[in-house]
DNA sequence: CAATTTTATTTTACAAATCAAAATATAACA
DNA sequence: TGTTATATTTTGATTTGTAAAATAAAATTG
């Protein structure tokens, strides 16, 4: 059974990757979060090739960091390698979707249960700022900044929470599906429903009411599930 | 501020690693994964440098797969590098501890009710397969064999819930505090109990009386605290 | 003799060149 | 046209070399 001869993307490489060579960093690292960005903006396409002595000659380094990278975009689910065949960005299934999103929605229960306990009124004050910074960036239609400002109102509420390994995973479980996020927040997000929400989670954190909070937290990721979802199966008719 | 002198592990290297060729891998995998088994098994204890000339001549490789393993272990938290100084095997602090099992809670807390909504039949006969197992490991005192069929007994109902990348996140949660596992279930655990637990669980599955099972799956993580608790003080005091 | 400075050694980080093996693309041929 | 043979590309791994940082050892000085 050739089943290798099915998925394996073709797609054109992006031409204009730069390193940020600024901070002191070993160089894998600045080649890890170079590529990462890259999928997460879309620049790298899903079923996109990593190819070694493409990438780097477009980075300008040898191999031998851009190796590294892939590892380490691997082991965060960014990239899947077959051996022998080299690496690409990784594709997204509807079902890895749900999956994802499962974990999220038990993860943002926990975010906010510990949070609720553990919330300090300097958090609450990030949470507003956050919350202007969000409305805002919808007033003037900047999607980027959009999702910055919401990845910014959660994650206030994660690091609140006091575990930062709770952080950490929250942040690789929204990655895998930040590419497609981005697509559903400029074409699909009802953004006066997603403000509306946010303050309720703040006001229900101000009133400790824990269920409230983990309700309303639960209908917001729900709103994301069938955005992302609408975004997949879009991708998925293209390619077919 | 010379924050680099404390800390850093001068510990004995181990001197037998030996790699199992058999499966046709990249070396890198098989470096990978003796690698971690030599930490999870506590081979390679806490603090203990990972040098790469060192792995590379002990196994027998180059540096390039030692380095390229390095960056897995790095990002699957069982390794630390600093830059210029190299890896050596991650340690855990009792807050970490409490850290990951706030998580597993919340996730054994959504793989139960997705497995009673999800368990077959089959399911069922390998978790008392797995009590067996259990109960037989315990009659004999062999702690290995108590400890793999624990394990096993867990990743049947993981499995059950029928989302991989839950079992993926558990496994590496699990991983992170296995080797003070061992020691806890060689020294302080009360077998009896653990097995009454299990029962209660399969029994809970079986009558889909997931709130129930939620409460005794906490306990049993409960009573693992403590116990890994215990034996990280221990490890501690020895270090000061 | 202790504390500091200097020197040497070790180790990581990266590059580059090389080779085998596998996968992919191209050309030749029936 | 479809299959087979050939060439090219790409990964996997090794080896060698070099620079820079960290660590250990030696020399120097108060």
């Amino acid at each position: 059974m050739g089943k290798y001869k099915m998925n394996i993307g073709r797609k054109k490489m992006t031409d204009d990757l730069r390193l940020n060579m600024d901070a002191y960093l070993p160089l894998r690292e600045v080649v890890f979060h170079t590529l990462r960005d890259a999928i997460l903006k879309g620049e790298l396409e899903p079923g996109e090739r990593l190819m070694e002595l493409h990438l780097a000659n477009q980075l300008g380094v040898s191999r031998t960091p851009i190796r590294e990278a892939i590892r380490m975009l691997e082991q965060e689910g960014l990239a899947i390698t077959v051996p022998r065949r080299g690496a690409q960005v990784a594709r997204m299934t509807e079902k890895d979707l749900e999956d994802v999103l499962e974990i999220r929605d038990a993860l943002d229960e926990l975010a906010v249960s510990a949070a609720s306990r553990r919330i300090t009124e300097k958090d609450f004050k990030e949470l507003e700022e956050a919350m202007r910074q969000f409305e805002n960036a919808v007033a003037q239609g900047e999607v980027r900044q959009i999702v910055e400002a919401d990845e910014a109102f959660h994650n206030v509420i994660y690091r609140a929470a006091g575990n930062p390994k709770l952080s950490t995973i929250v942040q690789n479980l929204k990655e895998q599906m930040y590419r497609y996020r981005y697509e559903y927040v400029k074409d699909n997000a009802d953004y006066e429903m997603l403000i509306k929400e946010h303050k309720s989670i703040l006001e229900g954190l101000r009133r400790k009411d824990t269920e409230y909070v983990k309700g309303v937290m639960h209908e917001h990721l729900e709103h994301q599930v069938e955005g992302v979802r609408t975004v997949i199966r879009r991708q998925k008719s293209m390619v077919d």
